[in-house]
RNA sequence: GGCGCUAUCGUCUAGGGGUUAGGACGUGAGAUUCUCAAUCUUAAAACCCGGGUUCGAUUCCCGGUAGCGCUACCA
């Protein structure tokens, strides 16, 4: 199926790519005296096994990134940089997040991105975590980046990402910037060594639990493992040394003894203002014992790398935040602003999963069954987020125009979707809407593929003499098969003889007489939709019948059935031989019933 | 268990100290029509519970409850 184009000037047009910054780590070489450049002792196996392709090291730079001019939060907790003022706050929520003029510098625009691990096809939540980030660029004038997040190599595979390619191409929207994270575990590991030169990290040697085991966060003792984070640095560089296997955690400030609580806080995009005591936060792990880094750090150490000003993410990385501030305050790096959105959920409650509620959850569901990418994200996007004026149905540029994270709703949100039906009522509505929107030639280059798929011998102008007569009936475009079968078959479906009696007190005569009266009159008539319906109107009239009873006999015997589009434009399509075949087909039935 | 987030018709949502609590989907009824569809009209349908604050709370505050999320060397 081609990919449906939808002519949107990319986001580069409106806004020129400014040159990559290069990460802004403070400099800060390894003065511990540990041993060479891998004192982290990140076996060489590992990264071997991993096949970590010799990236250079991320120049560094020592001028500031321009946006810390923004900087004017104190050092209590962490400092979220802002460029946002907050004038009052209503039931907890952020009224007024508007731009703070800023004298000294000109705002920039904003660079989202949207974060795929490619474990599974894309799921429509993610698809919305995409369409919102993208939506949320587009309306600033701001960059789009996508990024793979594929550190995790295990679960990790190469459909996936196809499939997730195919998902986004389909959607029509598109971005600025690429990267893939595996492409980066330089810096991954250099940020890990960063934090573990300036003592925020520890090793902690304890071997991998298994996954089921919370007994211990039962108890409360999760928030670390006392002999590691307490270990000695000379114990902690000779286990290391020695071969031992260990994660790399994050030393998480514990105030709570010395009655000096640290209280991380952030504001929300959609959220307003969170904040969570330090000490609630369990340490963390970095790097894993093969040496790979954690979502956590590679995640954190990208953002900062590719300067993301906004991340615009799932709700279920709320709690995430505050170990992610910690890794930008540690790294250095101011932290972009965030905005989590509300889950999509299923109708049971529970946070859509591929596993749990399989291919209804697909984005190419959507696109195989005959959504319209426009329509599907109108859909999306009404799941949690409004424009506050009523508007249901919107084309993608306005939507694009209406969007702010303000309009973000909080709470998660249901896809009505059951077991009979795998999709929302509203979102089959919704792209009933759009297909009745397009234009009729857009339509109809829409529909021929599933026409194709269907084994029809659908030439171009056929299609585009159908797609008017179908499209208010179709509410995906996939139903075009079904309903435009017979001008397609050689032969009719077998039907009921009976349907060919007309209704309210007809009988098997009394159609008898209609389409014979018809193949008597039909060769003699224009086929188009005038003379049609001057014709069989006078015919009805001749036999002494009302439209109704005269029209049905031959809609069934020329289409097999008794709902169809519009008789007139049917038989004109369908044209005068076949028509006139059908209806004798449809007389010989009508022996049957005697 | 701990921590966090959330709570308006069945679903998506608007609203907000005094409203007939608005819209949309879906559902019912009717109109129109050559069938179906589309379209139009119309009906039923909601502020989780308990305390405060207030002349007045669905709205603000607190508590409860419920749901969800995080609590992995997953992301």
């Amino acid at each position: 199926m081609p990919v449906p184009a939808l002519a949107l000037p990319s986001i580069r047009e409106i806004c020129p790519l400014p040159p990559i910054r290069s990460r802004i780590y403070p400099v800060s070489p390894p003065t511990l005296g540990a041993p060479g450049p891998s004192h982290l002792g990140i076996r060489e196996r590992s990264t071997h096994s991993l096949g970590a392709p010799p990236s250079p090291s991320p120049p560094r730079s020592s001028v500031p990134h321009p946006r810390r001019a923004f900087v004017f939060a104190a050092r209590v907790g962490y400092t979220h940089r802002s460029h946002f003022k907050i004038l009052t706050s209503q039931r907890g929520k952020i009224v007024d997040r508007a731009t703070m003029p800023d004298s000294t510098s000109t705002p920039l625009a904003p660079r989202v991105r949207f974060a795929p691990s490619p474990t599974g096809f894309l799921h429509v939540g993610s698809a919305r975590t995409f369409i919102f980030n993208w939506l949320f660029a587009r309306h600033n004038h701001g960059t789009m980046i996508l990024r793979l997040d594929d550190t995790d190599v295990e679960r990790n595979t190469d459909v996936s990402v196809r499939s997730i390619f195919d998902g986004l191409h389909w959607l029509g929207l598109n971005w600025d910037e690429e990267y893939k994270q595996s492409d980066r575990l330089a810096l991954h590991q250099q940020a890990a060594q960063d934090l573990f030169a300036k003592g925020l990290a520890y090793r902690d040697f304890t071997p991998a639990h298994s996954g089921d085991d919370n007994q211990s966060s039962a108890q409360g003792a999760w928030l670390f493992n006392p002999g590691m984070r307490e270990l000695s640095r000379e114990e902690s560089d000779r286990r290391a040394a020695s071969g031992e296997s260990f994660a790399l955690r994050y030393r998480v400030p514990r105030g709570l003894k010395s009655g000096v609580a640290r209280i991380l806080s952030f504001v929300d995009g959609v959220y307003g203002a969170q904040s969570k005591a330090a000490d609630e936060v369990e340490d963390f792990a970095l790097l894993r014992s093969d040496g790979m880094p954690t979502y956590h750090l590679a995640s954190c150490a990208d953002d900062a790398a590719l300067n993301i000003s906004h991340i615009i993410r799932g709700q279920d990385h709320l709690t995430n935040t505050y170990k992610h501030l910690l890794i930008f305050e540690g790294l250095g790096a101011t932290a972009p602003h965030f905005a989590h959105l509300p889950l999509l959920v299923a109708p049971d409650g529970a946070k859509l999963s591929k596993r749990k509620h399989g291919p209804v959850v697909s984005v190419t569901t959507y696109r195989d069954s005959g959504f319209l990418p426009a329509a599907f994200i109108n859909f999306l996007c009404l799941l949690g987020w409004s424009p506050k004026n009523d508007l249901e149905f919107m084309p993608l540029e306005q939507i694009a125009a209406l969007f702010t994270l303000e309009g973000v709703n909080r709470a998660n949100a249901v896809v009505n979707f059951t077991d009979a039906d795998p999709f929302d009522p509203k979102a089959v509505w919704l792209n009933a809407e759009h297909i009745r929107s397009l234009p009729v030639e857009k339509l109809a280059s829409e529909i021929a593929p599933f026409f194709a798929e269907a084994g029809y011998n659908a030439t171009p102008e056929k299609i585009a003499a159908i797609t008017p007569l179908i499209r208010e009936r179709i509410k995906l475009l996939r139903e075009a098969i079904g309903a435009a079968d017979f001008f397609f078959l050689e032969e009719l479906a077998p039907y009921d003889p009976a349907e060919l009696i007309p209704p309210k007190g007809g009988d098997a005569a009394m159609a008898r007489r209609v389409l014979s009266h018809a193949l008597e009159v039909l060769p003699a008539v224009t086929f188009d939709h005038d003379s049609l319906d001057k014709a069989l109107r006078e015919a009805a009239a001749t036999l002494g019948l009302k439209a109704g009873p005269m029209f049905q006999p031959i809609r069934v015997a020329v289409c097999g059935r008794k709902n169809a589009p519009p008789l007139f434009e049917t038989m004109t399509v369908l044209g005068r031989d076949v028509c006139l075949n059908r209806i004798r087909q449809a007389i010989e039935k009508l022996e049957s019933l005697g």
